[in-house]
Formats: structure tokens, sequence, C-alpha cells
DNA sequence: AGGTACGTCACT
DNA sequence: AGTGACGTACCT
């Protein structure tokens, strides 16, 4: 507590990558991490748009029936989401209406293992995971005092703190995960800077302008809480190139190629997601669809995290077949093998600025980290934080608020990987709750 | 045992 | 095509 702000790191815009020359440095190519930068306010608002109207149908049939607690799982949610969102607990609703424990690690994803899998249209660096259900601010309220105060941003700026203090997030923290009780100090909880005024140990700055379109009045801070699901390649050399028994969320020594038992069982074989596919990245069930809705009889995963192989017919694109071939590309996590969390928060600060905020932790080390806007600047270039290995790196990319849709979109890349999210713009009772798969 | 979700079918 | 239901494979 003594280093609370000692222990921030945080770099200036212009370091724009080598800063310590640390061993992950960023190199903003184009076209790698962000492929969609163009056009990344074109589709990604599409499907957005689409997502968001779908959404605000059935958050409106909601609204008129459900009443007290459309979703049983809530309560869990609430339990679950804790450690990052104290006030979850105190309203006991989920920032989002769904039940997902898999979202923050405790569920096991059964998935393909990358490496089994042909990778068809996804880049990794996709967008996706507009996630949006009209609720009224009962479920924002978690926003604001759950993240960070308005004020952080103030606060935060201006700490030049030395690479090295911020390994001293790193010692061990007992992994939370194991469920049951997720007691402030683990994941966030141990993140000073997202109660009060200090910051974690990483700390990005990427300013924007909120171009608040309309709403002149301040509105309430929206935000969308992703968590990445880490799966590395087995740090620091061997790369998880053959075993998928790596306890990493791919990694689920199933029977995908090798199939468990009798070979020829055929028939009724199940597939397996592909768990690299923009759905199947997203952990967060929404909680409206008609899966989510019908989920007690009718066991299917919720329609927007229904994997893209999936959803095609068992024949097509021999896909489904064994062969790897080789694994599909993955990013290096370097060093980094754990579970991932991450959250997007965004607050309006005075004059349409806004100010976004990303948290990431790990679950198992507790490494901790935020990138967040400040408020006056330009944000363009991405700075990079970070601890060293088997730290995490993690730039501001990009920032851009949409005025037509009514949505902020944030970039930004961590450990190689790249996060987006899409805020609303307005508070509106809206929650986002993206997420996105890192591994 | 219990949870998740794939495959499939019936109904609309 | 979308939905709801069921059986059940595959997990923890
Ligand atoms: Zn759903
Ligand atoms: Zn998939």
């Amino acid at each position: 507590m003594a280093n609370m702000s000692s222990s921030v790191c945080m770099e200036t815009p212009h370091t724009h990558g080598h800063p310590h020359g640390h061993t992950h440095n960023y190199n903003p190519a184009p076209g790698r991490d962000f492929p969609l930068q163009i056009d990344s306010c074109v589709n990604p608002v599409l499907d957005y748009s689409a997502q968001m109207e779908r959404y605000r149908s059935f958050a409106t049939f909601y609204k008129n029936t459900a009443t007290a607690a459309p979703f049983p799982q809530t309560a869990k949610i609430a339990r679950i989401a804790t450690p990052l969102f104290p006030s979850a607990r105190i309203s006991a609703m989920p920032p989002w209406p769904c039940d997902n424990a898999m979202l923050w690690g405790r569920k096991h994803a059964n998935v393909n293992p990358p490496h089994t899998h042909h990778r068809t249209a996804m880049s990794r660096a996709e967008q996706v995971n507009v996630h949006m259900a009209s609720k009224h601010d009962s479920a924002l309220s978690m926003s604001a005092e759950n993240f960070l105060s308005p004020l952080a941003a103030e606060n935060c700026r201006g700490l030049p703190v030395s690479g090295a203090e911020c390994m001293n997030r790193l010692k061990p923290v007992p992994p939370s995960g194991a469920n049951g009780d997720p007691d402030r100090n683990t994941t966030f909880g141990g993140m000073p800077g997202l109660g009060g005024l200090s910051l974690p140990p990483g700390v990005i700055v990427m300013t924007t302008l909120h171009s608040g379109a309309n709403s002149s009045g301040v509105a309430m801070s929206d935000s969308a809480f992703q968590i990445a699901n880490v799966a590395d390649c087995q740090h620091s050399g061997s790369s998880c190139s053959g075993s998928p028994a790596n306890g990493s969320i791919n990694a689920n020594g199933n029977a995908t190629g090798s199939c468990s038992g009798s070979a020829s069982g055929a028939a009724k074989r199940k597939r397996k997601r592909c768990g690299v596919c923009a759905p199947c990245r997203r952990l967060i069930n929404c909680g409206v669809c008609s899966s989510c809705r019908n989920r007690k009889t009718g066991h299917q995963i919720c329609k927007f995290r229904k994997c893209e192989e999936l959803k095609k017919k068992p024949g097509s694109s021999m896909e489904n077949t064994r062969e790897p071939r080789q694994q599909a590309p993955q990013i290096p996590f370097a060093g980094f093998s754990e579970k991932c969390t991450y959250g997007f928060h965004q607050t309006p600060l005075h004059r349409r600025r806004m100010q976004i905020i990303l948290a990431l932790s790990t679950q198992k080390s507790g490494l901790q980290q935020v990138a967040q806007t400040d408020s006056d600047g330009i944000i363009d270039q991405g700075l990079l934080v970070l601890s060293r290995p088997p730290g995490l790196t993690v730039y501001s990319e990009q920032f851009a608020p949409d005025q037509k849709n009514h949505v902020n979109t944030a970039s930004v890349s961590c450990v190689g990987r790249s996060l987006h999210t899409t805020l609303p713009k307005r508070r509106g009772g809206q929650v986002p709750g993206t997420q996105t798969d890192l591994s």
C-alpha cells in the first residue's frame, strides 16, 4: 500500500513502442494487429447495429414481461463479478443479463485445440462482441464506482515509475478462480486504482475527445468487461505446438481428433467449437436471445456465441475432419500463460471527453494493469505500459467515437492481441457485455 | 451428479 | 429461417 502510487507504470505516448526495450514491444504494424483500423468504424458498426437492434427488441420484450429476475443466474454472476465490480454484489444484478461463469475463467470451455482447427475467415483482430442489453440504471450502477473514479484520470497522470516496480505486482496471488469466494483482493480486487486514486502497475494513457454528439449533460459511465482466456504457448521456449494439454482454455484434452476411446464411434460424435471464431471468443451469454431465454429446455448456446464452424453443416468445409496441418496462427503470449481478465470502462469527463479505461488482470499471478485515457490529448498513439516478462504489455491503440451510432470503440493491443470494445456513448441504461477470448 | 451445449426434429 | 424441445455427448 505504501507503494500504491509508486507501483504505477506509465509511459508517455511518445514512447510508441520501445520505452525500456522490453521484450515484447509492440510494433504497430497496421494490418497485423489492427487490420481493421480503417474500416473499424464500419464493419463493427454494422455488426453492432444489427445486434443492437436485436437486443433492443428482446430487451423491450423483457422489460415489459419479465419482472424480478428473468435470469436466475444473476445472483451467481453478481457473486462472480464481485471482484471486479463490487457493486455488483450490492445490486445483486450482473452487469449484463447472462449466466456465464466461464467468462470469469471459472468454467471450462469445450473447444477444439487451436492447432486442430483450420481457421477460416477469422482474423484475430476482428472486432466483435458488441453486446448491448437495454436495461435500467440498476444494471449500470456498477459502472462508476466499480471501476474507476472519474477523477482517476487526472490523478493517474504523470506518475513515472520504473517498470521494475511493476513487477511487484507479479507476486503470486491465490487463484481466486477456484471459485466460490472471490473476495476482494483477488483479480481486480488488488487493483487499488480501480477503487480510488492510485493506479495499478501499468497505465496506458490514450486520449480522445468524446464527441458527445448530443447529451451535453453528463452521462453515467458505461463499461464493457471482457475476459480473456489467454492461452499461451507454454511461455518461454516450447510453443504450444504439440500438446493441448497445458491447461489453458483451448487445451481441454478432449478427443477432438484423437477420439477418446472408440475410434470409430462415428455417428454421434459431437463437434466442438473452434474456439477462435468471433462467437467462440465471446464468453458472455447475451441473456436475451432465444437460446439464452430458452436455455433450460433448449440446451443451446447463446446465439451470439454459436461457433461459426458449427453453424456450417458437418460436411462442408472439410474442417471438421482431423488434420491440423499446422496450428492456427497464434500470437505468442510471451511468458504469459494465464487467463487474463480485462474490462473496458468509460467515464465521461468534463466537456465531451470520455475516459476509456482498460483494466487487465491475470487471475493467477494477480498481475494487473490498467490503461486509460487521460483527459486531454490525443490518442493516436499507443503507449505501452508494462512490466517485463512475464508481464503484460498493453498498448492503447485506437479510440474512435462514432457519431452516427453513438458508440465509442476502443481497441488496444495486449500481449500481442488486440482487444476491442464498443461502448455506448450515452447512458441509456445499456450495459455492454462484450468479451473477447484472447486465446 | 450436474452443467453445458451439439445434433436433431417438430412446429411455425 | 427461427424457435422450442429433447436426447445425450462431453465435461468438471
Ligand atoms: Zn444469447
Ligand atoms: Zn468457433
